[in-house]
DNA sequence: CGCCGAATTGACACGGTTCAATTGAGGTGG
DNA sequence: CCACCTCAATTGAACCGTGTCAATTCGGCG
């Protein structure tokens, strides 16, 4: 009678991560199957937790189903170099080679669930029988190899007001691409101190280059929602290129 | 008669790569053989010349026997960044996954020597057979990660000061496990430009801290070879710590 | 209503850049 | 062997982007 009967229902818990993995690759109704079948375990954790340690090593590998986290690094006194965000639709501790040592912290930003992604990583050792979930995490791993260079040129060679246009564009599309976005509003549960600190800036500095973004009418920020009201002019700044 | 009998006289030309790979993993003679066999054909290229361009699809995999080369993007303006530095050992366009296009373009710093290296992926491809060469592939990629998180940290929260004693220290382990340098001195064929582009600095600037770490009898620098004179105050200074 | 962390603001210091010369060193040709 | 050329290194001075410190305000929540 319904659609509901011949589309079970489920909770749309896998929604993100499905969206996110059909722009990496088409997936066969099989692998659709196996990535849907992960909701069954969610794991969840509360802002503020490790979801993995530096130097630990990594344990089974898990896939963000809702909530932000970083990778992050901290320097002895205290200083704090965060490396990416990770949103819906991402691994953590996905690494591909086998017995690696987490290379940084991961912290949860906001309440994270995950799920258990072993089945995926096995999957994909055989790619005859799963060639839309092999190709999905060698191009997501490349995709994450591409935002960490870009995330050094931002550090290395852009002003403060080039990167904070570069990082909300990236993370714009990386929201989008999990249906968590469109192309102009999208949500940003990070602290003007989380951002200086994957942007190598002072608190005070982001703060006043959010200011002159809003005053020359480039952004709208209030309460960890964004509005991009310029995009193309964003992208022009920040020399923005879509990954991939 | 001679100890050139056990062992052929052939031109030392893979030992630099056979020294760095020994301290990845151990090598079967069988392996061995397999490397000493790449110094067969040789390329060579001068400085300045781009050994794969940033976009191109990655050809066969290359190991460096000698010279150095960096990775670097350019921005539309001109300003570059330097990813990392390319020493005897390391590999050119050596990823793991399949399609990948360069991320980044590989430049030669001085004149190069390359050798094919696609029976070693091809190798890594049987791990039963080459337990040693899939382990070195692994454990390099694993490094080659750190040293491009190490690299953020720097960027995003070092001093410039601290920068330079972090690289220095750096490329000194580097050169050490090719066989290139002693715990103290070791060759650096790159112009205060390149050190500047590689930390994200001006050139200006670069020339200054290296003048101070000189007063301060911390390093010595001439003719393109470093000398450090105090490595344990550096380590301390940039918070160094050796990869893997 | 009151609390607390986050955001905001001002004043000031400083690290790092820019511009513009000048010096130095290696390589070439006369 | 010297003059010359060029590119890298060096230096000084002024400027400015960003950091630091210290309040103050705002906003969500119990």
């Amino acid at each position: 009678m319904t659609t509901n009967l011949v589309r079970p229902i489920r909770p749309q818990v896998m929604d993100p991560v499905l969206r996110r993995f059909a722009t990496l690759a088409t997936l066969a109704p099989n692998e659709i199957a196996l990535v849907e079948r992960l909701a069954g375990q969610r794991e969840e954790c509360r802002a503020g937790a490790e979801l993995l340690a530096e130097g630990a090593t990594v344990r089974p590998p898990r896939l963000i189903v809702s909530g932000w986290a970083v990778r992050q690094r901290l320097l002895p006194d205290g200083r704090r170099q965060i490396f990416s965000f990770l949103v819906p639709g991402d691994g953590v501790g996905f690494c591909l080679r086998p017995h690696p040592l987490a290379l940084a912290a991961t912290i949860a930003l906001t309440r994270v669930e995950t799920v258990d992604a072993s089945s995926i990583r096995l999957a994909a050792k055989d790619p005859e029988a799963h060639p839309g979930l092999t190709r999905i995490l060698e191009t997501a791993g490349h995709i994450d190899e591409a935002r960490l260079l870009d995330n050094v040129v931002r550090l290395g060679r852009q002003t403060a007001y080039e990167r904070v246009a570069h990082l909300l564009l990236e993370l714009r599309d990386r929201l989008v691409a999990a249906g968590l976005a469109d192309e102009r509003r999208f949500p940003l549960p990070a602290t003007q101190e989380v951002l200086a600190d994957a942007l190598g800036l002072s608190v005070v500095h982001i703060n006043r280059i959010l200011q002159q973004l809003r005053r020359e009418k480039l952004i709208e920020l209030h309460s960890g929602r964004v509005v991009l009201l310029n995009p193309d002019l964003l992208t022009a700044i920040s020399d923005y290129r879509a990954a991939k």
